[in-house]
Order: structure tokens, then sequence, then C-alpha cells
DNA sequence: CCTACCGATCGGTAGG
DNA sequence: CCTACCGATCGGTAGG
């Protein structure tokens, strides 16, 4: 609907991941989409508006895919294969947006911080379950499960810095590679 | 030597993680160290000097690392996971430093940054290498070296920011566990 | 969406 | 290592 400020907010994406959130101005968004600086506050609030508006965009797709992966009825290795390919899904879908929502969250304040810190602990929690349900059937190897978690959501995470969507790889047979080396890593 | 310099840099690494190179004001650092942002130049020539130091040194440390495992007479899978594990224990042994190393580069101005990216490029060609080596033996799977040589640095630059120095494990313990599922991820 | 601005803060220097 | 500053730039507002 409203797509000057969903333009304002694409172009952000852009620049806070190419220069990181700190260090891009109001003023190098604005010339970035060719209008004054004071203009970009007739369609936002505040600078933190448009990374709050994206990290919990972001946080919305992870939750949707791994909410549809956990009501399947499947093993729990394919489910845990369904909740990474989602993940990298969400990831290389909007490259510049996640890579926000990945490295700089830490730039949102207090009340928006710790939202966003309750979401990803929720969600990692939801990977973990997981992971528990595998080591319990004794698909997954007898390793804590939040360090299997974490080790998966950084590596996946990590993707989104070395993808390269002009490479020969499509985003699904990406998803799909990684998905098969990390499985193989965990599995018994 | 420089004992008041080092510190300088010690806490600007944690500073530097926390809240990032740009979002952390000279005054901020001077203030951590119980003096006035002036007195920071009496030791330093720019606040661009100490991201420089602390990235070039990493990149030292990590190519002391590589070098060393590359003059073994080890099979390509034994020098890979050493590759790792040797990697793991650079970035353990000063989180910060590695946080700043792996996150901050970007702030880097034009010369260094030249510098920075020929030198990671160069670091990663040796992965490359090694895993080439083992792929042509047979010992690792056939995809794209490239892709795995990614894979693996971002799996384990990413255990930077997840890593728990009070946790059950140590450095080692956690090295030799991430170096494992990494390896039998890739593994024929 | 623009012009004209504001107070705050930035990296850094002069001089001691 | 400090006091006293400087020009530049920051996020943001008023008023049209």
């Amino acid at each position: 609907m409203n797509s000057r400020r969903h333009q304002i907010e694409e172009k952000a994406s852009v620049l806070f991941m190419e220069r990181g959130y700190a260090a891009t101005s109001m003023r190098d968004l604005a010339t970035a989409l060719n209008i004054e600086a004071a203009s970009l506050y007739s369609h936002i609030k505040a600078k933190e508006e448009i990374l709050q508006d994206i990290c919990f965009r972001l946080a919305e797709e992870f939750f949707i895919s791994i909410n549809e992966v956990l009501q399947q009825e499947e093993t729990p290795l394919v489910k845990l294969k369904m909740a990474i390919t989602g993940h990298v899904k969400v990831v290389l879908k909007d490259i510049s947006s996640s890579a926000v929502f990945i490295n700089e969250w830490k730039h949102l304040s207090e009340t928006n911080l710790k939202k966003f810190l309750q979401l990803r602990m929720e969600y990692e929690k939801k990977f973990i379950l997981l992971i528990k349900e595998g080591v319990k059937g004794g698909a997954i190897k007898n390793i804590d499960e939040k360090f299997l978690a974490q080790y998966i959501l950084s590596s996946i995470n990590g993707s989104n810095s070395w993808y390269n969507p002009l490479g020969k790889m499509t985003s699904e047979e990406f998803g799909n590679q990684l998905a098969d080396l990390l499985i193989q890593g965990i599995r018994k």
C-alpha cells in the first residue's frame, strides 16, 4: 500500500547492510532516494522506526516458516531439514533486510531491543525442541541441543553474507545443499 | 611494551563489539578508561587507527595458524580439521577483537579496506586449496570448494557470537566439537 | 516534498 | 593527561 514508505525501507535495508545502521545518516538515505532529509519525516517518525520495522518484519517471517514446519507430521530429522531450508528461504529472499535483522538489531533502543531478543529466544526454542525430539529418537547425535541449535542457526545466518544470487545455484539449491551439510553433520 | 595503548585497544574492542565501531564515540571510549577524549590522541593518531590495528592483528594470527597447518604432513581431512580448530582458537582467544575483525572491518577506509579484503581472500584461498586436495583424494564430497570454504569459515566465525566462556565447554572442547560437526558434514 | 533551521554530538587540534 | 575549543555533521522540527 504505502509505496513510498516501502521504497524508503527497501533503500534503507541496502544502506544499513552496506554501511551499518549507525554509519548511515538520514541524509545518505534521502540522497539515495533523491529527496531532502527532512522529507523523510513525512513518511516515518524516526530513524529507528525503519530499523524496527525491518527487524520485526523479518522476525515475523521466520516465525511463519517455523510454525508451518512444526505442524507437519514428519520425523524430527525431516522437520529439522524443513526448518533449515525454510529459514534459508527467508534469509535469501531479501538479503539486505535479513542482513539488517542479523547484524543491526543491537541498535534498537531499550523496549524494542527487549522485545526483539524475546522473539529471537522463542524462535531458537522451537529449534531446540525440534532437535531434542531428534536426539531422543536417536536420529541426532547426543550433543547439547542448545549448542546444536546455535550452530545451525548461526551457520545459516552466516550464509547471508556469502550467497551469491548471480552464481550457479538458485536459492532453493543453495538451501538444500546447506541443509544437507548441516544435517549430515549432526545425524547419528 | 606500550601498555596504555594496549589498554585502549582492549577496551575499544569490547565497545566496538557491543555497540559497533560507528556507534562508539571517542568520548565513550575515554570515559570507559577514565580519561578525557582529547587524551586518547597522545596514544593514537585517529579513531580508525584502533580499528586498523585490531583487524590486521587478527588477520596475522589467522595466517600464522593456517600456515602452521599447511606445512604438516597429514591427510587433507586431518589438516582441514587442524585448520578449523586453529581458526576457532584464534576466534575464542579474544572474542571481542575477533568480533571486530568479523563484523567491523567494513568501516576501514579505502586503502586499509583494500588491503584487508586482499588478506581475507588470500586466507580463504588457503582453505579452498586444502578442500580441493580433499575432494581430489575422495575424502571430501564433490561440492564446489569455494562453497565449502565459505560455509566452514562463516560457520566458525558465527560461533564468536554464541560461544559462552562460562559454559561447560572449554574453548578447546568447543573447537573440537565444532570441527567434528563440520567435517562429518562435508566428508564422503 | 522543500527551505531554513536547531541543539547535540562527533573526531580531532592547540597549547600547556 | 587536561582545558578549551573548532568545523562538520547528526537526527529531527517548524512552517509552508
